[in-house]
RNA sequence: GGGCCGCUAGCUCAAUGGCAGAGCUGCGGACUUUUAAUCCGUAGGUUCAGGGUUCGAGUCCCUGGCGGCCCA
C-alpha cells in the first residue's frame, strides 16, 4: 500500500530533478512551464514510488495508472479527482521519459440500480440490467444510459488535456476477454469466500434480517447511495448454494436477479434461476453475459491491466472495503499486487445558484468548465493533496481563485514563487504534450464579469470598454480576451443571483429627482454638460471626481481634502441610486460607458 | 464496536528529522480614486494536549481530545 511502501533514496530523487530541470529553458514571456522542481509536491513524490515500483515489478514495460468511472449518472467533479490524481502522476512520469498508460475502466457492465429524480418511473423495469443496456434518459441522442453520462466527461476530458485509454467493460467482459480469471475465480471461490469471511462479523446475520423487509426500491436506494468509483459495499457473491463469485445476466429478462445454483468445475456449466422465472444451465467457458462481483472484479483487473497506481474514494479505507479485501483477492487468487492506492477526500462545491436545486444534480466538469477555464480547473485539483479535501467556488469566491491563479501565474514568471507553487502551476498549465490553450489578453475574471454585467454580454459596449481600460496597449478584438471573457459571462448569467446583478434603470427616478437641492440638480447639470468631451474611460473619471471640486470653488486637477472626499462620495451615492437604483454599483466610468450617453441622460433628468 | 484522514497565523494551506513559510483577510500607504481597479509595505505562532525516541520533532512512536468520512 502507499503507506507502507519503500521510498526510493534521496539520491535517486535528486538524480530525476536534475534530469527533469536540464533542458528546458523557459523564456520570460508566455511560455507555459514544462519543467519543474520535482521537489516538495505530492505529484512528484507519487511519480518517484511509482516508476520504483513498476520497476520492480514489470522492468522495461509500460508503466500502468489506472480510473475507474461507473456513468450510473452524472459523472461530476468529485468523480473527476478520480481521473485527476492518476492524470497528474502518469503525466509526471510521461514528463521523465518512461512509458505510461492512464486506463480510465468505465463500469458500464454494472448493474442500473436506481432511477433517478427527473427520469420517468418506467424506467425501473431497467434496474438490475447492464447501465449499458437501459435505454438512455427521455431525449437523450445517445445509444444507451451509460453511454449517455459518458459522453460530457470524455469531452471534458479532451478539453483538460487528459491523455487515456479508454476501456468499455462491457466491451470487455462480453467478448470473453476475461474468460480465464473468471474460470479461476470460480475455481477457487472457497479461498475467495475465506477471504471476505475475514472481513464478514459475527452480526452478519443479524444484520441482514432486517434488509429482508425491504422493498426492491428501498434497497436499491440504500445501495445507491454508498455508489462510487466501484460501490464500496455491494452483493458479495453469497447465495443458499453456496458462494459464487459471478454473476449471470438473465438471457431472458437481462437483470441480474439471478441465483446461481449449481456449477461444475469439470465442464464449466453453470446452473441459475432468476426472478423473472427463467431457469438454464450455461457453459462459462462460452456465456459472456455476467460479471464477477465487484470485490473479485476490481482486483482481477488490477492483475489483468498490471496497475501500478490506482488511487480510491476514502469509502475505500475501512477494513471489509474492497481495496482492501481486493488487496488479498488479488495476491492469492491472482498472483499480482496491489496498485498503490491513495485514498482521496471527497471534492465540495461552494455556491451553486441554480443547476443543483432544479436538477437534482450536483454540477460536472462540464458545468465548472463552464465558467473557468481548463487550466485553472486543472490547478485546484494539482495543488492539493488527494487526501485534503477542498472546494470548487461557483459563487463570487470563483474571482479570488482566479485572482490567486494571475497572481501565481506573475510569479512564476518572475521566478519568485514558491517551489510547491510553481509546481502547481506546472502541471494545470501544460502536461506532458505541451501547453494548454490560453487567453491571450488574461484581463482580472472580476473586472470582466463586472463588465459584461452592465453590458449584459453586448459586444460592441464590451469591446468599447475593454478597448479604454489600456489606451497604451488598446484591445482590437474581444477574441484577445477569450475564452476567459465567455467563461465570465456564462459565470455572470447563470451563477450570479439577479438581486446582485447590475440592472440599469429602465425609468427615471422621478420622485428623487424631483426631490432634489439645488446643490445637487447643479451638480448632475455638470456632469452631464461634459458628458460628449470626456466620454472614455479616463475622460469620466476625471469627470465624475471633478464635479464635486468644481462646485466647491477648486479646479478639476485640485488635489483632493476630507471635505472633498465626503462630498465626491455623496455625488457618487446620488449617481448610483438614480442608475441603478443603490447606492453603489461598479466603477462610474465603466458604468456611464455601457450605459450610453443617452440612457445617462434620460435617468439623471437632462 | 471498529477503521481511515485531518488538526500549523483570523481564513485556506506549505514545510522529504535540520533557522516554522506563502496566499487571502486585516492594518498602513501610493496612484487626481472609500466602489466590484492597480501597486507597495506591514503585522500576525505555546504547530490540538500530554508523554517518549533523537544532538535536534510540525514531521517518528505512545496516550488522550476535537472534527470529517466510512464500515459494521
Amino acid at each position: 500500500m502507499a503507506g507502507t511502501a519503500a521510498r526510493p533514496a534521496r539520491g535517486a530523487r535528486s538524480t530525476a530533478a536534475v534530469r527533469d530541470n536540464g533542458g528546458v529553458r523557459l523564456s520570460r514571456k508566455d511560455v507555459p512551464i514544462v519543467a519543474m522542481s520535482a521537489e516538495a509536491d505530492w505529484v512528484s513524490r507519487f511519480a518517484d514510488e511509482v516508476i520504483a515500483e513498476a520497476e520492480r515489478r514489470a522492468p522495461g514495460k509500460p508503466i500502468v495508472c489506472a480510473s475507474g468511472l461507473s456513468p450510473s449518472g452524472p459523472i461530476h467533479l468529485g468523480n473527476l479527482r478520480e481521473v485527476m490524481t492518476p492524470h497528474l502522476v502518469a503525466d509526471e512520469i510521461r514528463r521523465r521519459g518512461h512509458e505510461v498508460v492512464h486506463i480510465i475502466s468505465f463500469d458500464d457492465f454494472d448493474r442500473f440500480r436506481k432511477v433517478p429524480a427527473g427520469v420517468d418511473s418506467s424506467w425501473s423495469e431497467h434496474i438490475g440490467k447492464p447501465l449499458s443496456s437501459v435505454p438512455a434518459p427521455p431525449g437523450s441522442e445517445y445509444p444507451n444510459w451509460a453511454e449517455h453520462f459518458k459522453a460530457p466527461m470524455i469531452a471534458a476530458l479532451a478539453e483538460l488535456g487528459v491523455e487515456y485509454h479508454g476501456i468499455s467493460q462491457t466491451a470487455k467482459y462480453t467478448s470473453g476477454a476475461y474468460r480465464s480469471q473468471i474460470l479461476l475465480a470460480m475455481r477457487e471461490r472457497a479461498r475467495i469466500d475465506e477471504i471476505l469471511d475475514r472481513y464478514r462479523t459475527k452480526g452478519k446475520a443479524a444484520k441482514k434480517a432486517p434488509q429482508q423487509g425491504l422493498d426492491e426500491a428501498e434497497a436499491a436506494a440504500a445501495e445507491a447511495a454508498a455508489e462510487g468509483s466501484g460501490a464500496a459495499s455491494e452483493d458479495d457473491g453469497t447465495a443458499a448454494a453456496g458462494y459464487f463469485p459471478y454473476k449471470p445476466y438473465c438471457s431472458v429478462c437481462d437483470r441480474d436477479m439471478t441465483t446461481v445454483t449449481a456449477y461444475d468445475d469439470e465442464t464449466t456449466e453453470l446452473s441459475y434461476t432468476c426472478v423473472c422465472g427463467h431457469s438454464e444451465t450455461v457453459r462459462l467457458s462460452e456465456f459472456d453475459r455476467g460479471k464477477l462481483v465487484w470485490k473479485v472484479d476490481w482486483p482481477m483487473r488490477w492483475a489483468y491491466e498490471g496497475v501500478v497506481f490506482e488511487p480510491s474514494g476514502v469509502d475505500h479505507s475501512s477494513p471489509g472495503s474492497s481495496f482492501v479485501v481486493g488487496g488479498h483477492i488479488v495476491k492469492e487468487i491472482f498472483g499480482a499486487e496491489q496498485p498503490i492506492g491513495p485514498m482521496y477526500a471527497f471534492v465540495g462545491i461552494s455556491g451553486m445558484a441554480k443547476m443543483s436545486s432544479s436538477k437534482g444534480a450536483v454540477p460536472t466538469p462540464a458545468d465548472a468548465l463552464g465558467i473557468m477555464e481548463a487550466p485553472l480547473l486543472r490547478w485546484l485539483y494539482a495543488r492539493r493533496r488527494p487526501n485534503q479535501s477542498f472546494k470548487i467556488a461557483f459563487d463570487q469566491e470563483i474571482q479570488r481563485t482566479y485572482d490567486e491563479w494571475d497572481t501565481l501565474r506573475r510569479k512564476v514568471h518572475e521566478g519568485t514563487a514558491l517551489p510547491a507553487d510553481v509546481a502547481a502551476y506546472g502541471r494545470a498549465a501544460a502536461t506532458a504534450a505541451g501547453p494548454l490553450p490560453t487567453t491571450p489578453r488574461p484581463l482580472p475574471y472580476r473586472t470582466l464579469a463586472s463588465i459584461v454585467d452592465i453590458t449584459t454580454g453586448h459586444a460592441e459596449q464590451t469591446l468599447r470598454i475593454l478597448r479604454d481600460l489600456d489606451p497604451e496597449h488598446p484591445i482590437t478584438s474581444l477574441d484577445e480576451t477569450r475564452p476567459r471573457l465567455d467563461r465570465a459571462e456564462r459565470w455572470v448569467t447563470t451563477q450570479v443571483p439577479a438581486e446582485q446583478r447590475t440592472r440599469v434603470r429602465e425609468e427615471p427616478d422621478a420622485a428623487l429627482l424631483a426631490s432634489l437641492g439645488d446643490r445637487e440638480r447643479e451638480s448632475l447639470r455638470l456632469l452631464l454638460d461634459g458628458l460628449d468631451d470626456h466620454w472614455s474611460l479616463d475622460g469620466l473619471t476625471e469627470l465624475v471626481y471633478g464635479v464635486p471640486k468644481v462646485q466647491a470653488g477648486l479646479t478639476p486637477d485640485a488635489k483632493p481634502t476630507p471635505e472633498l472626499k465626503v462630498a465626491q462620495r455623496e455625488f457618487f451615492a446620488l449617481l448610483y441610486t438614480l442608475l441603478v437604483g443603490r447606492d453603489t454599483g461598479p466603477r462610474l466610468p465603466t458604468l456611464l460607458l455601457a450605459a450610453g450617453a443617452d440612457r445617462v441622460r434620460e435617468l439623471l433628468g437632462g
